[in-house]
DNA sequence: ATAGGCGCCTGCTGGC
DNA sequence: TGCCAGCAGGCGCCTA
């Protein structure tokens, strides 16, 4: 579900809620999702005082005055919300934490398909999982010799290196076809073909893409809703994504749905604003577009 | 190094 | 009307 836009959309609205408050309890923890190495939820949280929340791509961190660090990302259907502690908990909640403060809120996780992680970390596990190695640079702060490293590394589909979180953070499928058809390249392209003009056009296209959809406080396709739990507005912005067979906005050329760009995952785009080169090789798995 | 396939889950939709 | 396959915004692991 959420990609940078919604998550930072997400931070942005619980910040003011959360920052410098207290956590008295642990209301609940799912076993199945709040995971932790060295202990359980309900001793390593309570007494501790958010002192700030950071993004980095998808992944939220609240550090806390302990030192240590609660890690949420949203998954596919992930949410979360600040709500008064005396409302219901919905289906599917993970996670409640109860918070200092009249009247006493709670922080809920609620996250139906359980693709979303929770974790506590220390600064070893934080380096081992969300170090250098693990997660490229932020996508909304990629520098020009880092998106050349990035690039030029690597033999690789285009869009595969987009999505690919350990070369940069934050883009989801919705945002890399909508960034690919912004600059105008197809998804197919080998990133290492890419002209220095084009890389520049990219990485233009990657900042501007992801602060017009932060603008529209992200995208709802289904699940996705911001901090105070309303829909994003984006989705009536997209280019290409989720438009297979409706005219091009540009050109008015029919939007192409293919699936074997990069394998499990839909790709749209349009066939003359982001043209297949000529020599290029087809796909391994025939493209087929859909209705 | 890379691509493909699968598994993790629930819930909705479209086609029969 | 009802059923069920297919699909979904993510990610990690395994194999070849």
């Amino acid at each position: 579900m959420p990609e940078l836009p919604e998550v930072e959309t997400v931070v942005r609205g619980l910040r003011p809620l959360l920052e410098g408050r207290r956590i008295l309890d642990v209301r609940h923890a799912s076993t199945i999702m709040a995971r932790s190495a060295h202990g359980r939820f309900d001793e390593l949280l309570p007494r501790r005082t958010i002192l700030r929340l950071d993004r980095h791509g998808k992944w939220m961190f609240f550090r806390l005055s302990d030192g240590q660090t609660l890690v949420i990302h949203l998954g596919m259907t992930g949410r979360l919300a600040v709500t008064p502690s005396d409302q219901a908990a919905v289906p599917h909640t993970h996670l409640r934490l109860s918070l200092e403060g009249d009247p006493i809120e709670e922080l809920r996780f609620v996250d139906p398909r359980r693709f979303g992680e929770i974790l506590v970390c220390d600064g070893t596990a934080m380096e081992e999982r969300f170090g250098a190695h693990r997660l490229g640079p932020e996508a909304l702060r990629v520098n020009v010799r880092q998106w050349r490293k990035v690039l030029d590394s690597s033999k690789r589909v285009l869009k595969a290196v987009l999505l690919d979180q350990r070369a940069i953070a934050g883009i989801g499928n919705i945002y890399a076809d909508e960034i690919l058809f912004d600059c105008g390249i197809y998804p197919g392209r080998r990133a290492l073909s890419l002209k220095d003009e084009e890389r520049a056009r990219l990485a233009r296209s990657v900042r501007r893409v992801l602060r017009r959809a932060i603008e529209g406080h992200g995208t709802t396709i289904r699940d996705y809703v911001t901090a105070h739990g309303v829909p994003g507005e984006f989705q009536n912005r997209l280019n290409v994504y989720g438009r297979a067979n409706q005219p091009c906005k540009r050109c008015k050329e029919r939007i192409e749905l293919h699936r074997g760009i990069v394998t499990g995952r839909a790709t749209y785009f349009c066939p003359r604003c982001q043209p297949e080169p000529a020599n290029a090789r087809p796909p391994v798995l025939s493209a087929r577009s859909a209705r």
